[in-house]
RNA sequence: GUGGGUAUAGUUCAGUUGGUUAGAACGCCAGAUUGUGGCUCUGGAGGUCGUCGGUUCAAAUCCGACUAUCCACCCCA
């Protein structure tokens, strides 16, 4: 490697041919499934007004998120933000195009990348993929059992068995207010009550947070605090009773998880997340809740939510450390090969019509020696080799070689062109 | 943002207490019947040992900085 080289920014990966194969069979499950319960793609700008992720953090995050988000100032001085995430921009498009006002209810999933500045670690990259799902206009509880049951209808399609859910209910935005208000009182006496620093500060930020201090004393204090149950209201009772008996309907697995609290402030009543071993620290493949207030939040009609999204990148290390391989592609039937630049014409033609009709046929694109051009058929996994050299081309004939008996037989070109059609399986091609 | 580990061939890694031309496996290319693959054997290409600087007669090896990467913390929309 000379000192010359580019490589690729910080925390931002290539995704190779045989790494590519992950992100494919994940992408086409997540339309199988998302698909056929009605969901619909929709695609936005990976780059948005900064002011859309500035309100869509909230006030109480917005100091520690904005230091996380790709921020520029484009020519026109306009400030552009890559997008941290995928449901604000959805949250925008909709509003944009007066959506809600043909239907408030819209069930939508998309997939792509996501940015955010942080420091690279397992798990955890500065340009990641989500595949994430979202449902509006429904107060109901059953919008919060579908979004999780298609989660996890979607990881049993990808391979994974043993998936728990781990789901809380942090209330309503009354409900939340009104516990962090408490919670912000009893931890007033900060350090001297044997809090850790940086408990001190989550206090100020983001009470809740103290929850999942790893320290060991605090983990004692959280013990004595006020639970979150206590705070919420009937309503969100209600509705995560109603919850977990769908959940139970379908024979979902679910624990109750007290502390899981999510980050920002605009989740309501549900929130939830699936975790997978074998990731390190940044162990969570899933996580979604409710968002009632977000729509309105951005300058929309009061429009309730529940979304979740899939971290891609932790779903495939996931796979692996469990040897979950996405099915790879059949290897191409036959494999065309040109012996020297006369033959070239001739196993370029056939090759190509060949390919026209459907059967997937390699064609080395260098002449080659029989022996090399045997090596890389071999390598390919093809059954047959179809062989042409200077002299075939001119009687206009080609070296049928089957590679696993090893039988060879001369034939005419379009004698070879008719074998390599019905060496196509037709399941593949025809749909 | 904090702390620690690592950086040698395309890949995964060896490399003794600093000491000649830096190795292996796999992969790649070629030869072993001048137009025939897999297995085997033989050979070849491919590294200024992450970068820059320092210590030393001598540095892949010791020291420093930088960069990247990994692990954990912080945070996690």
């Amino acid at each position: 490697m000379g000192k010359q080289t580019i490589q690729s920014i910080r925390g931002m990966e290539d995704v190779l041919p045989d790494e590519a194969v992950y992100f494919q069979f994940l992408e086409a499950a997540a339309r199988r499934v998302f698909g056929r319960a009605q969901y619909r793609e929709i695609r936005t700008p990976l780059l948005e007004p900064t002011e859309l992720f500035a309100r869509s953090a909230g006030d109480s995050s917005d100091i520690v998120v904005s230091k996380q988000m790709y921020t520029f100032v484009d020519p026109g001085e306009r400030s552009n933000t890559l997008r941290p995430e995928g449901t604000a921009g959805v949250i925008r498009a909709l509003i944009e195009h007066g959506v809600f006002k043909e239907s408030a209810q819209q069930k939508l999933y998309y997939t792509g990348p996501m940015f955010r500045y942080e420091k690279p670690q397992k798990g955890r990259l500065r340009q990641f993929n989500q595949i994430g799902i979202e449902v509006f206009g429904v107060a109901h509880a059953a919008a919060d059992a579908e979004i999780i049951v298609l989660c996890v209808e979607f990881l049993r399609e990808v391979g994974f068995r043993d998936v728990c859910v781990k789901l809380n209910n942090l209330g309503d935005r009354e409900d939340r207010q009104a516990y962090n208000n408490r919670l912000r009182e009893v931890l007033a006496g900060g350090a001297s009550d044997g809090w850790c620093p940086q408990c001190v500060e989550r206090a100020r930020l983001n009470p809740m947070r103290v929850f999942d201090c790893k320290e060991q004393r605090c983990r004692a204090l959280v013990a004595g605090l006020p639970a979150v149950g206590d705070f919420i209201g009937e309503p969100a009772r209600a509705h995560f009773a109603t919850l977990r008996s769908l959940l139970e309907a379908c024979e979902v697995p679910y624990e109750i998880a007290p502390d899981l609290v999510r980050g920002l402030d605009y989740y309501s009543r549900t929130v939830f997340e699936i975790v997978q071993g074998g990731l390190g620290a940044q162990n969570a493949v899933v996580g979604g809740g409710r968002y009632d207030y977000l729509v309105e939040e951005l300058g929309g009609p009061p429009t309730p939510g529940v979304g979740m999204s899939i971290g891609v990148e932790r779903l495939i290390l996931a796979m692996k450390a469990l040897d979950l391989r996405p099915p790879g592609e059949p290897p191409p039937a036959a494999m065309v090969l040109a012996l020297d630049d006369a033959a070239m014409p001739s196993a370029f033609r056939l090759a190509s019509a060949a390919r026209v009709s459907g059967a997937p046929v390699a064609l080395d694109l260098q002449p080659r020696s029989p022996k090399a051009g045997l090596k890389a058929a071999n390598r390919l996994g093809v059954r047959v080799a179809v062989i042409i050299g200077a002299d075939e081309a001119a009687r206009g004939v080609a070296q049928w070689k089957d590679l696993s008996e090893g039988t060879q037989t001369e034939v005419r070109v379009e004698e070879a062109l008719e074998r390599l059609k019905a060496l196509s399986d037709p399941s593949v091609t025809c749909r």
